[in-house]
DNA sequence: CATGAATGAGGGTTCATTCAT
DNA sequence: CATGAATGAACCCTCATTCAT
């Protein structure tokens, strides 16, 4: 893997170098500005804040994004796929649709409030940002049509089930921002969730009470970066699953 | 309440017609304010645009309100307060406290459904502002209790029910923005979350058919006078309900 | 012209009151336009320096202005409706066109002498801001056809004639930039125009040395408060005549 | 030059190799920069342009000029210096210093026509960098001078005799950024600049009108390169002569 | 030398708020 | 009270220049 013809060798550590400087600014600013949307909103006036939160120039901060909107995407877009990366995996070791759609919420529930940085930024960005993210973008509508396609659940109209599922997350996700959610509250909403989907109650409770597997984030995460730079640190929530 | 002595009566004059302008032009740019937030959001610059609304010079507005949030504040109160007289009497019809959640939910849609206008706003304040609303802030947790305690619904903890309750709705609210709510859809979306709350899947459903009475603005209403107001106009939804 | 009703009077009277001001605002920021213009170009960063010379805060020039060429497009406007409500009067009393072309650029160069305001922006402009005065765009080609038709030149095409006479009409505005133009410099430098467009270097010479008549500024005149402001001011200039 | 002692060949040899290429580089740089500043003057920020037309990075532009003005110096020096090699020995074939004048100034207007790029490049500098030609600072003068001295033209002050020179000249590099240049017209041009220097109408127009040597580029020429990078490019333009 | 990321002063523009009339 | 000109802090964005690799 070394031994090559050395001015290659040169050359090619000098590109790699470089790209790999650029990947580290890129995600250092994205990083910073999962902060800055997190306590100041999306509509907010962001790039000076993230400047001295990012710890760079102004200039710097034009050499890799271009507005205000092509940096909330990229932090959409950076938040939702290491979402998808750590949650999906673990969901998709359920075999029943609902009991899918049960982990999914409960993990998504759990991750925003282990990572409250990630909490904020997706209770601030409302339905707006959490559309875009492709957990529940792509994934949700996925188990829910086949929920409904193998009689699990009783709503016909898939957009009608979407909103009985994602507003009461939307809303629990705020209500974290004020104080921690109490101990057993995900499981209840997520069992409510379900009833609202058509389960009879104690098979909603029995699913929504299940273990849950551990979270576990990619050793380079956004997220795990982003709440280390936080003042007051999120410490674990084991409560809120 | 009149016959005063003829001697003040001049200037009581003078001071009841000064009263009443005041009232009239403070109407004037609520109205106007509702509508532009609608359009453009609570975040937006806003100013600008309000007087050019409201047909009104800069300083006027700053006769009447002293800084933006001020104004959102009035127009939260003044939204919140039609929409209480409005939804509240035909809501306390229903003797059964589930019932009245129901109806109040419906009638609540329906409203932002008839008058644009008050569907943008709401969609646009999010939690923020639905949740600043005395029917969401007052009602709404009163009537769950009473369910709760009456042993109508099975969700002990209120905030629990509350977020149950308040985000599909919410989330509602925003679908139909992009396109009208298909027919009967507000009806099942009410009877999805009668189930979460615990009610069996059958007495939601008839509870959440009932016939509606219909909705009756105030002669000086706000909402209607906002919505005359908007180029498209919003006609009727019989469907939503 | 004053008993006028009285609550006519009232608002009229604030109505004026306001456009005057407003009016005497615009003279103000053009007059200082002319001068930054004339001080660092055309394609300079002038607004700092434009609202520092006004004494006017950034605010203010944004509810003039829409932008730097809407500056400049004014500031254009402004001086060549000064110049040819100073210029042309004198100038038509010539009955010869070729008479009359002498004497208009004699007098134009005199101005631009006299105030050397006028001469830096119009020799810092250039053939850019030159070609849309109304002296130059429309005077000049009209005098320059009719003396081509009457036979007093002989040079037919009208675009090579405007260029002997536009041409070194510029060079001088610009070498009187560094230093006064000598005695009789402009009277010998219009000979040699009227020599270049056919006319014998004797009628030219006589026709270019006859006696001017005196400039004359409007009481409001743009030109004269604008020289007012200038640290060293301009003296008269005899000699560039 | 070239039978050095062996030992130093080597080392001499890299040094040499190693100033060719910085040869190289600055002239492909400064062709650049004559591209650039033409199209968008000598104001507009131009650094960007320049280096994504030269194809380097920006830290080699600062490798060969320490600023922007540098690099305008630069072209202005190289295209001065190559229209001078070009023109003046063709223009000293003349023993007449009027008629020298005269090819001089339709060589110098030819060759703009020519090669567009130097028509746009003067014309956009307007008297700025063509007052720093050493065609017009230097040859010029020389030859107004001889010219008045030996009684050829008949304007004692050589300043003035300047302006009537190069006044007109620069109008028709201006006119021919918009628009060819009609047949015939360049020499009546100059007939009209040796008219206002004095000479008979009959003289100048004959001498304006005799047949002109072909313009002939260095093989390395600047302006040839510079023109081969244009889109549209640059025909012969017979016309103008 | 070549490279290109980083810098930050500087200029443009908006908009909530004040205040004289 | 209505008016609308004036204000200036705050933002957005560009671009000449530096510097580590």
């Amino acid at each position: 893997m070394d031994s090559e013809r050395p001015e290659m060798t040169a050359e090619d550590h000098r590109t790699r170098v470089a790209a790999e400087r650029r990947e580290r600014m890129q995600a250092r600013l994205v990083e910073s500005a999962l902060l800055v949307f997190g306590q100041r909103g999306m509509d907010a006036s962001v790039i000076d804040e993230l400047i001295r939160t990012a710890g760079v120039s102004r200039g710097t901060f034009y050499n890799y994004f271009r507005t205000n909107e092509d940096l909330l995407l990229a932090v959409s877009l950076a938040v939702s796929d290491e979402m998808m990366r750590v949650v999906d995996p673990l969901a998709q070791g359920e075999s029943d649709p609902a009991a899918r759609i049960a982990a999914g919420l409960r993990l998504f529930i759990a991750l925003a409030s282990d990572y409250p940085v990630l909490g904020a930024f997706l209770s601030r960005g409302g339905l707006r940002v959490l559309t875009d993210n492709s957990l529940v973008k792509e994934y949700l509508p996925r188990d829910l049509i086949e929920s409904r396609n193998s009689g699990r659940i009783q709503v016909s109209d898939i957009d009608l089930a979407f909103d009985l599922v994602v507003g009461p997350t939307l809303t629990a996700l705020h209500r974290m921002q004020s104080r921690p959610l109490p101990d057993g509250y995900t499981a209840r909403l997520v069992s409510g969730i379900l009833q609202a989907l058509g389960l009879p109650s104690d098979e909603a409770d029995s699913i929504a009470h299940r273990p849950l597997p551990r979270l576990e984030l990619p050793s380079d995460s956004l997220l795990a970066r982003a709440c280390a730079r936080v003042p007051q640190d999120g410490g674990s929530s084991e409560a809120s699953r």
